[in-house]
RNA sequence: GGAGAGGUGGCUGAGUGGUUGAAAGCGCCAGUCUCGAAAACUGGUAUACCGGUUUCCGGUAUCGGGGGUUCGAAUCCCCCCCUCUCCGCCA
């Protein structure tokens, strides 16, 4: 959520990064006179409860009855305060509702650009490897019995897929490994959230209002299921003010994430690249605000690090104006080169929400004993996307013979360090 | 699912209609004392919003959430949520 103080005195300035996002007409005047009546009827309203504190007090203080006089004056005081906290309540739920679909702003160095095609590759890393002629995973896995479409499609329709012997073991080690690293060596806290979420927990994530329609639901107990662990570690501290000397805090969590993809119809169809439930293991971080880019350079080295020991070629791309999600500042990109589908696949997105997730979820910190409270800001990071990293592995790995060889790290995980073809009979 | 108990400030915990934003203790901060520290003593210590002569002052709200009764509600009434205990069921 936008500042509602930022919006009334900066209202131009909003607007202008607004427009870089892409977004050509917000409400933001609607917003600042609602603004203008909400203050006129709080101001009105207190006036009057510090008349009728005033008049209560009294009776109380001299022990006697109200007068007839004093009854008919407060009813009439009364009536005003409810009529005024009335018309108050619809305002502020008007502004609520204006406010909730913006999206945050983004940061200076966001470059321009209205979509994709306007992000900006900072760097690339590693040599483009695999051998000629190099199956895309689609047929690679089946081959190799460890992925199973029609299984998936079977059991729960398109974009389903199930995972068996070596392949499910892989996928479960690149999950570990990746934990272990981020606990051990990153200093992150791993957290086991829910899955099934309350929509109060989507909307502070910025999930909802907006993205409704490519999320999960369950009608009866009115619970919804997380496209990304980000949305329950984003609602880890909601509500609370964390005590000083705390921050910064850095949580990793593995889970499954729920998509409906929707929008996506049509797109990435063949294999796992893009489906409805996959496995994935979130940083997320509460900083300091004067730590936060900081943190973003160094939550994108950690994601980073992860595709250099797998010995993937990768490269990392800033995301432009137009690119960036709903709640993000400020966004990197990470992609791993798969040799067989022959292209760049994204299994990282390392953001900033500075205070925007901060506001929603009324999460605050206080720096210092003593000290005036503060909004923390947000990071979150793919560290990193199970599938597309298998995908990745598996394409990569693949030898001439049809085998597929496991990176060095993973084998302890892994307990097999390749993938052989079924002996055909 | 059945029965009961309970939700008060950073924490523990008083408070059943009128100087209670809220006792007391703990914690924390500052000061005194000390070479320094501890102890002791003294003082301070919530959040949000509105207004203003804007390092401060005034006002309002907040005792799980919402509604009601009343001149006045942490305190009385209704609904909801959550936690705990016992029973049942269950990975």
């Amino acid at each position: 959520m936008l500042d509602l103080t930022e919006i009334v005195r900066n209202t131009e300035r909003v607007r202008a990064a607004l427009l870089r996002r892409g977004e050509q007409d917000p409400p933001l005047d609607r917003i600042v006179e609602l603004d203008t009546e909400r203050r006129r009827l709080i101001a009105g309203a207190d006036t009057d409860r510090a008349t009728r504190n005033t008049v209560s007090k009294r009776i109380g203080d001299e022990k006697r009855k109200p007068s007839p006089e004093e009854i008919a004056e407060m009813r009439q005081t009364n009536d005003r305060i409810k009529a005024a906290e009335q018309s108050l309540d619809s305002i502020q739920q008007e502004i609520h509702g204006l406010l909730m679909p913006l999206p945050n702003l983004p940061l200076a160095d966001v470059p321009d650009g209205h979509d994709e095609s306007g992000n900006v590759v900072v760097r690339t890393y590693g040599e483009k490897t695999g051998i000629p002629g190099g199956q895309a995973h689609w047929d690679l896995a089946p081959a190799l019995g460890i992925l199973d479409m029609e299984a998936g499609a079977s059991i729960s329709g398109a974009r389903f897929y199930v995972m068996k012997g070596k392949g499910a073991r892989l996928s479960r080690a690149l999950a570990s490994w990746m934990l272990d690293t981020h606990s051990n060596e990153f200093g992150y806290t791993e957290i086991e959230p829910p899955l099934l979420v309350r929509g109060e927990t989507m909307t502070g994530s910025g999930n909802l209002p907006k993205f409704k329609d490519n999320l999960y639901r369950d009608d009866e107990s009115d619970l919804w299921l997380v496209p990304t662990a980000e949305v329950a570690l984003n609602g880890l501290h909601q509500g609370k003010i964390i005590e000083a000397d705390t921050l910064p805090l850095k949580y990793v969590a593995q889970t499954p994430c729920f998509r409906k993809e929707h929008t996506a119809a049509g797109r990435d169809v063949r294999g796992i690249k893009r489906v409805h439930q996959f496995e994935k293991v979130e940083m997320f971080r509460y900083v300091e605000p004067e730590g936060s880019e900081e943190a973003l350079e160094e939550m994108l080295e950690q994601a980073r690090t992860l595709c250099e020991r797998l010995g993937l070629a990768h490269r990392v791309l800033k995301l432009c104006a137009g690119d960036i999600g709903f709640q993000s500042a400020k966004t990197f990109d990470i992609e791993v080169w798969a040799p067989g589908s022959g292209e760049w696949l994204e299994v990282s997105s390392i953001s900033t929400c500075v205070e925007f997730q901060a506001r929603r979820n009324n999460t605050r910190y206080r720096p210092a004993h003593g000290e005036q409270v503060r909004m923390p800001h947000t990071l979150n990071g793919s560290g990193l996307a199970i599938p597309r990293v298998w995908i990745a592995v598996i394409e990569n790995g693949q030898q001439p013979d049809g085998s597929v060889v496991i990176p060095e790290v993973l084998r302890p995980y892994t307990g097999f360090d390749r993938i052989d073809p079924p002996i055909k009979a």
